[in-house]
DNA sequence: TACAAAGTGAGAGTGATTCTCACTTGATGC
DNA sequence: GCATCAAGTGAGAATCACTCTCACTTTGTA
């Protein structure tokens, strides 16, 4: 990414102000190569402003996510996980269960697949990868999915 | 589904023991329609088995879970939701916005249209599709996806 | 510069989930 | 039928992620 930390946080906090602390949020967020639970980005974050409250850093996630400058992924033992989007378009994410690095994915649904069973009308989806990054492909997995992954 | 309580407990808990109080769960599981949460189901039980206690619910939930006989699909208010799974093959859940009902659906995941990027290799994914089911497609929605879901 | 709105930090509160422990129950072998 | 042992149970305490409140500060705008 080339952006510096105020564009950055406009795009992190779209309508919404962007503080020193906010600003430092989204460059943590952005500086993210795998997903990242709040504590994460709280740890980060507070080595660049120390002294940032939890529950700001929650917040702001909350903003982020609106913004669509990050994504949920789900919870990993115990707590929600993100990470950060790249893309402004519908996408999803490939999580690496060695290191838990993320990258984008285009999304690989084909809606003409849909067993549209008992007049369902499919408004959205939800979508998570995962796999190993190229790293990886030698070592075991350290983070599993919350539902049965297997068998694509 | 035609199994009695037996024989559903013992799909339930591949394995394991199947208790009175497990066997009621898993009765209760089953007949729900709609995605549930632990506490739905605390409650559903206690209707049968009047004194089970929380933690036996959530041990129980946890082995339904690895036997998939039920399946997490994620955090709905700050609890997790599941659902039964009808089907022993790999599939999906369509989960209606409107009443939280929920059906088996086929996986209509392409593989052929990831994008492999960066070597990643994709080893299984997580997926729920949200809409509205014949019954609410004129009503307003109550439930959201954890992520963005737009776009299919 | 003044002002209103939005953000901050601290800490208490909430609620889901897990853990512990003494007790009970089920499965198995004799 | 009985003994044994592993697994399950219920109660309640503990833990932890997350939210809420409140007084204060900062930001954006006119």
């Amino acid at each position: 990414m080339a952006l510096d930390g105020g564009e950055l946080g406009r795009s992190a906090y779209v309508g919404a102000r962007v503080s020193p602390q906010r600003a430092a949020i989204a460059r943590a967020a952005d500086a993210m190569t795998s997903a990242f639970s709040v504590d994460d980005l709280l740890e980060a974050v507070r080595r660049q402003v120390p002294g940032v409250g939890a529950a700001t850093v929650y917040r702001a996630v909350s903003a982020m996510e609106a913004s669509g400058f990050v994504e949920s992924l789900g919870v990993r033992e115990g707590s929600a996980i993100y990470a950060r989007c790249h893309s402004g378009e519908h996408h999803h994410h490939l999580v690496c269960t060695g290191c838990g690095a993320v990258s984008d994915a285009e999304c690989p649904v084909a809606p003409e697949r849909y067993t549209a069973s008992d007049g369902f009308r499919v408004t959205g989806h939800s979508l998570v990868l995962y796999g190993q990054c190229a790293k990886c492909q030698s070592a075991p997995s350290s983070i599993s999915p919350h539902g049965r992954g297997g068998g694509i």
